[in-house]
DNA sequence: GAACCCCTGGTT
DNA sequence: AACCAGGGGTTC
């Protein structure tokens, strides 16, 4: 799925395409994921006006004008897409939302192949709670206040840490393996064994690596486009992630693949210590 | 924590 | 046929 760069890119998107539009209707192509579900949620939806597409973590957030809340979360495979008026269902299509403002209309379609992506209209109120749930945005705290962050439990891997919402948000697989790789630490080594300056070197790397993939408008591994169809770029900037088996590219030594909390995690196994 | 689950499809 | 896939909630 996305993570916080590629949500980044599709929430830029949405919010300069959409922001001032009306929903005029939404049609539901497979109902299951979103809430309320089936005719519920259209009926909570038709002729709302978007104010604006923020982004929390992972989730897209859309403020309404009316104070309510839409969270989407795309997950492993789910896209968001505005179409052109050629545009025909295909197979994994979940819902298109037909929206209208002063410069014309635009059809946004939400697929979604493996179905696990959700939507999800909310109050204000329930929305915070939820947001308010999230440890912070990483962009949005200075590199010691991250690092700061990498402490507590002492026996979780730096890893498991890194990609725990609720200690920081928006980093999934992919840029934990990466930044750990610029860091030049392995990612099972235990929060109470880094020292301060290793905590801070990955605070700062998280920060750069977010940053850099953001300009390139994210990872295209598997299924992720952005908002208007394409790939991101930031692919064959990747170090270690899906490079098992490959040579390093700063030492030449074979890169290792390990599971860890389910996922495949990648690492030199001489460059990170 | 670790294991399992939601689901489908691409690759080996 | 088996394994893999960028998430994350739930359950022991």
């Amino acid at each position: 799925m996305p993570e916080l760069p590629e949500v980044e890119t599709i929430r830029r998107q949405l919010d300069d395409a959409l922001a001032g539009m009306r929903i005029e209707s939404v049609e539901l192509l497979k109902s299951g994921r979103e809430e309320p579900v089936g005719k519920e949620f259209v009926a909570c939806l038709t002729g709302k006006k978007i104010k604006n597409i923020e982004r929390r973590a992972k989730l897209i957030v859309w403020r309404f004008v009316d104070g309510s809340v839409m969270f989407t979360h795309l997950k492993m495979t789910g896209r968001l897409v505005l179409e052109d008026k050629r545009y025909k269902p295909r197979k994994h299509d979940r819902a298109v939302f037909k929206l209208k403002g002063k410069k014309g209309g635009k059809d946004l379609v939400w697929s979604d192949v493996r179905q696990f992506g959700f939507m999800k209209c909310l109050s204000a109120e329930d929305a915070k709670k939820v947001l308010d749930a999230y440890g912070p945005e990483p962009l949005e705290i200075s590199a010691q206040e991250l690092a700061d962050r990498l402490l507590k439990p002492k026996t979780r891997k730096i890893k498991v840490a890194l990609m725990d919402q609720a200690t920081i948000a928006g980093i999934g697989n992919i840029y934990a393996d990466e930044a750990l790789f610029r860091a030049g630490v392995r990612p099972t080594r235990p929060l109470g064994e880094l020292t301060a300056k290793e905590r801070l070197e990955i605070a700062q790397q998280v920060q750069a690596l977010l940053k850099l993939s953001i300009k390139h408008r994210g990872t295209s591994a598997n299924d992720y486009v952005d908002a208007s169809g394409k790939q991101g770029k930031f692919l064959k900037l990747l170090q270690v992630y899906g490079r098992g088996g490959e040579e390093c590219v700063k030492c030449g030594t074979p890169i290792k693949r390990i599971v860890i909390g389910q996922r495949g995690t990648h690492y030199c196994p001489k460059c990170q210590k």
